[in-house]
DNA sequence: ACAACGTACAACCGATTGGTTGTATATTCG
DNA sequence: CGAATATACAACCAATCGGTTGTACGTTGT
């Protein structure tokens, strides 16, 4: 199954709708960061953005790994990838409307045949 | 400025967040639907389907057009496509990585010059 | 051992969301 | 004209969101 559910859709666009956590994802998918690394980039408690980052989890954007105390924090670009290619779908969509408006014209100029 | 501002993209990716709001998407996409009609498709109110319709307006998503006393929906493929390029910045972010760890392993191996 | 650090999670709060019903305003049809 | 249609919008409601503080627990360093 190439294509995600429709949860997983939900899922992704929801964690992508914040711009903390859009700012998130692009430190992650630079590099690995600890959540306190990265809670100390942001003007709100470590509580607000360990929640942030279970969201993105949760949604598949990115994974946590565990070294020591720390927990260490990589952007998963497949994931990224497959929130794009739901959007090429619906670009897809799009380009049917166009062929159908195209076999129209083809039928009104060229007539018969 | 080619590139959307933060709000926009809060905008977009919240309005597809919701998997009524990306159906009303594909079906707008592929022709025109007056709002009843689209209300039509759904198991909720007309008032409902209307108001997902705003959101996907406000986000720029889609377009109305008045026609006598319908208003006539029409997806907008050029804001798709700059969702999905804001993705595709996101996925150029991780590239940056790649590249970043490449160096470091050409100066690694070829230690000098 | 123990203090400091890194993380997780619960409880709470105001704002927003996604739905409802009801009302108002144009527009078309008979 | 009056009735039916298509839309818009306000008011309301339960649920979720994004933030807070406080608490608990494993890990590290002295």
């Amino acid at each position: 199954m190439a294509e995600p559910s429709e949860d997983q859709a939900d899922a992704f666009f929801h964690a992508l709708a914040d711009r903390t956590r859009r700012d998130i994802m692009r430190r992650v998918l630079a590099g690995q960061h600890s959540v306190s690394a990265l809670a100390a980039k942001y003007d709100m408690s470590f509580a607000a953005v360990q929640k942030h980052v279970a969201v993105l989890e949760k949604a598949g954007l990115l994974t946590k790994l565990r070294s020591g105390r720390e927990q260490l924090v990589s952007g998963d670009v497949a994931a990224v990838r497959s929130v794009a290619s739901m959007l090429a779908e619906l670009e897809q969509v799009w380009r049917g409307r166009i062929a159908r408006i195209d076999e129209l014209i083809a039928s009104d100029t060229g007539q018969e045949d």
